[in-house]
RNA sequence: GGCGCCAUCGUCUAUCGGCUAGGACACCGCCCUUUCAAGGCGGUAAGACGGGUUCGACUCCCGUUGGCGCUACCA
């Protein structure tokens, strides 16, 4: 796709409110963002929300909410105006009015008053009789004094577009030209009525009101650029320069869904998704920069982004991946900014409170960055801090050690730190109290069962680390009911 | 069924005619180590198939197969 700089990159992103922010929705969106930043043009937000049923302000709200937390900006759009608007096709009524009675006068479109049912059947028959399924056509040669007749009856129509057949081609700034035979779309529905507009409809009308300079979405659009083509040249419109993106997909290779797991890319960011992670993650997948750099920030991306080195494939979207990237933002946050973005999931569990010591949590989710690979990791993997956990009092003994050996490490270690003034059970004196144990029994034997002592678990942080955060009375009190449990076995 | 799009490790990808096919995730092993994690090192793993074109094809062309998408009075 070329772009020069005398005509300005204009893009959109339009989504339709009947449902939630969902992952397609947002990388297409993504690579709308940055391919107009890249080329310092215009990005806009559309809504789409002509289906007066299924569209609803919540959904809106979501998907503004999640572009937003993605990090994108636009430059025009329902909540921000501009000097193409109203963004929102709902309040675009009379534009579609206009264009719509145009056609209609001009014979480019007209009514037709087949019923649903009788639609079904056509397409029934003609499926079973190996002919291609396409409006038959019953209606377009009406007089007008009989569709007007209809109408003044009461009869229930839509309006039907006049699809010229013609090959027909476009250059994909993605897939390269792509060929179709308009003979095989037939008259498709441009409006329910002259006040009910319908989709391709409204994407020709808004795509040339608003300037729109490049098209990017998804490749299930494929086959409604034709359509949309056609409007455009019946209604002498410039046709912008189409790309279309390959989709992503679920495991088990069809279109990523609802179905899928998460409805909403919303449920990212409340599960402990950062949006650093998931616009690296989503910008990796059906595009590559070249080379061997994995991270990219959202500048970076807009200066290395090239929409010719976007693939033709699917891609499966791998959570695995997205959990890689996301463990390394994490642990790219200084202790302080991770804190703050743990701190709600630690209260939701009820872990903590406004009371409870802010200098405390900040070391046990420092403790914890580099263990976590999304932020709600940190209420499972830190809740041993607050409240020590049922543990079989087995595991106390180290693999290579037996019940006996452990009880008097056990009991030389809580000495040992007995021995400490509570001011100053620091790290360090910890460290050295607990490195005396070891040097007697060995590290295995010393360590292993305080760390169990402590935590209450397998796998956790280290002895020293969780008793220094613990602090003396905790610790000991700790340690003595693990040697308690020793006795018991 | 029709039409369209696509085809490199399990997954995301590099390669734009010269490849001993590179990287990343995941997986496995080793190191570090009380455990886990992180980190370091190493390993298993790919050009769907068949024809062309060419000195030379993963790269170009054709066919086959397979996958996906679309096929609404949704977008």
């Amino acid at each position: 796709m070329k772009t020069n700089e005398t005509t300005s990159v204009r893009v959109r992103i339009a989504p339709s409110p009947t449902g939630f922010l969902h992952v397609g929705t947002a990388r297409a969106a993504l690579f709308n963002f940055l391919f107009a930043r890249r080329h310092g043009g215009t990005f806009i937000v559309r809504i789409e929300d002509t289906d007066a049923q299924r569209s609803e302000k919540r959904f809106e709200d979501n998907i503004i909410e999640g572009f937003t937390w993605l990090g994108l900006t636009w430059d025009e759009g329902p909540d921000v105006g501009g000097p193409y608007g109203p963004y929102r096709q709902s309040e675009r009524k009379d534009l579609y009015r206009t264009h719509l009675k145009l056609l209609l006068e001009r014979d480019l479109a007209y009514h037709c008053f087949c019923t649903k049912e009788e639609l079904e059947a056509q397409k029934n028959y003609m499926l079973a009789n190996g002919i291609p399924p396409k409006y038959s056509g019953v209606c377009a040669g009406l007089g007008k004094d009989e569709v007007a007749r209809r109408i003044a009856d009461g009869a229930l129509s839509v309006i039907r577009f006049r699809a010229t057949a013609k090959k027909l081609a476009f250059g994909d700034g993605v897939k390269g030209k792509i060929e179709v035979d308009t003979e095989l779309i037939g008259d498709f529905t441009i409006a329910k009525s002259v006040d009910e507009p319908l989709y391709n409809f409204t994407a020709a009308i808004d795509d040339e009101l608003m300037r729109i300079s490049h098209v990017i979405r998804g490749e299930d659009h494929i086959s409604n650029t034709p359509k949309q083509i056609l409007i455009q040249e019946a209604l002498g419109f410039h046709t912008p320069h189409y790309a279309h993106l390959p989709l992503i997909l679920g495991p088990d290779k069809s279109k990523l869904s609802k179905r899928h797991g998460a409805a909403s890319i919303l449920e990212y960011r409340d599960d402990g998704y950062l949006p650093e992670a998931l616009a690296n993650f989503l910008a990796f997948l059906g595009w590559h920069p070249g080379g061997e750099k994995e991270f990219y920030s959202l500048l970076e991306l807009i200066s290395q982004f090239d929409i010719a080195h976007v693939n033709k494939s699917n891609a499966v979207f791998n959570i695995q991946k997205l959990d890689w990237f996301n463990a390394h933002y994490i642990r790219q946050k200084s202790d302080d900014e991770l804190c703050a973005l743990c701190l709600p999931y630690l209260q939701k569990a009820g872990m903590i409170d406004a009371s409870t010591d802010r200098e405390k949590v900040k070391k046990i989710v420092a403790l914890e960055k580099e263990r976590l690979k999304k932020l709600s990791d940190i209420v499972p993997l830190s809740s041993f801090f607050f409240a020590l956990p049922e543990y079989a009092s087995e595991i106390l003994v180290w693999k290579k050690s037996d019940a006996a050996t452990t009880a008097k490490s056990l009991a030389a270690s809580c000495a040992a730190l007995e021995a400490l003034d509570a001011p100053q059970f620091t790290e360090e004196a910890v460290k050295d109290a607990l490195g005396a144990v070891a040097s007697e029994f060995g590290n295995g034997a010393a360590y292993w069962p305080v760390r169990v002592a402590l935590s209450g678990m397998e796998a956790s942080p280290g002895p020293v680390e969780i008793a220094e955060v613990l602090g003396k009375d905790e610790t000991i009190k700790r340690i003595r009911a693990g040697i308690t449990r020793l006795n018991m076995i």
